[in-house]
DNA sequence: GTCTATAATGAGATAGAC
DNA sequence: GTCTATCTCATTATAGAC
């Protein structure tokens, strides 16, 4: 699928749009009222919001993909990796904050049809580059064997997602904790490796 | 504010269709259909679609503390208590799935206002609940002390809500890993206990 | 409290000129 | 490719009878 400039810049302004309110929430009028054309126009470039939706969802989750691949190049010793992995990922969910919204919307929404399927997919590519990952760190030893990937990769993703977007709750307690999202990542990547139990 | 039998009966069909569409997705037609009433009968009822809207985030998080609490009286070992106290949670996020997604909804979206504030609050009592427990727990000597507890409640909570929205997507995973959410949520918190590194 | 009827507005989408 | 004008329909909300 080729993208003129124009339905490039539409893609673009719509990405942001839905992101922040939902499919229902944004009108095709604000959408031209953004980009600074008319309504018609982006039915010349989509033939329905639908379509344009779609074409959104295609256009990030690419976008999406291209940088994960860009996390499976990661040097140093497996718990380095790791933890590097999770940093990188958390920062990559804020880069592309629109993209991991809306995301999150096709887990929540009950329109399901094909969005839900196109980020389930982008979840599975993800979770399965994790789970590698993860799998290599068991076979030299340098983690436990007793439990799948699956469910570490989990519970790594889980906190960063959570992080996320909780986030703008997070930052209001009291106390000051939560004040670097990015600090706060690691904290908890390191609480997940060596456990909150004291053991004797 | 008293309700009326019929008030309270729009309340919850409309409580059920906003989680799963959003504010924008649902008309006051689709409620009245579903309760079954005229569209002008909500209105002798709530004064806009807004104003029912925040009656029902406000009706659902009364719910949502109300389980809060009980939540409170957990008895047993400081580990006993928290995996407890997890996994009635994650049972909880399930049981009352409507709020959940309506908590969620609203941290992702960006219309703000009171529902992000009402949203905010109850999170907010949640983790002053975890966090108290927690403390607890420190003080038994049971838990590392050198992590802020809101950390570790963060941890603890995430795992849980990503367990819960990501669900319908980790469920078609291969290799029947997540098969049982709840089985899921207790592989993860002894995994957040004990960490997953192997230390000598 | 509940209804029918209707206003008033905004939505998605199309026609056709330039 | 872009526009103005327009169609059609759904939406929020109100009026007023019962």
């Amino acid at each position: 699928m080729i993208l003129t400039p124009r339905a490039t810049e539409i893609l673009i302004v719509a990405e942001k749009l839905f992101s922040e309110r939902g499919y229902d929430g944004v009108s095709m009028q604000k959408i031209a009222t953004d980009v600074g054309i008319s309504k018609a126009n982006i039915y010349h470039h989509f033939t329905s919001k639908d379509e344009l939706y779609l074409a959104v969802l295609n256009y990030a989750l690419q976008d999406m993909n291209g940088l994960l691949t860009a996390l499976q190049d990661i040097e140093g010793t497996s718990t380095e990796q790791l933890s590097h992995f999770s940093s990188e990922h958390l920062k990559h969910i804020n880069t592309k904050s629109s993209i991991s919204k809306l995301i999150l919307r096709e887990m929540i929404d009950d329109r399901s049809s094909r969005g839900k399927e196109l980020a389930e997919q982008v979840f599975a590519e993800y979770f399965s580059l994790l789970r590698t990952l993860l799998r290599t760190c068991q076979d030299r030893g340098e983690i436990r064997s007793d439990i799948d990937p699956d469910h570490i990769a989990a519970a790594l993703t889980g906190m960063n997602v959570f992080l996320f977007q909780s986030w703008p709750a997070l930052q209001h307690f009291p106390g000051q904790i939560f004040k670097n999202q990015q600090d706060s990542g690691k904290i908890m990547f390191e609480l997940l490796c060596n456990g909150f139990v004291i053991n004797d």
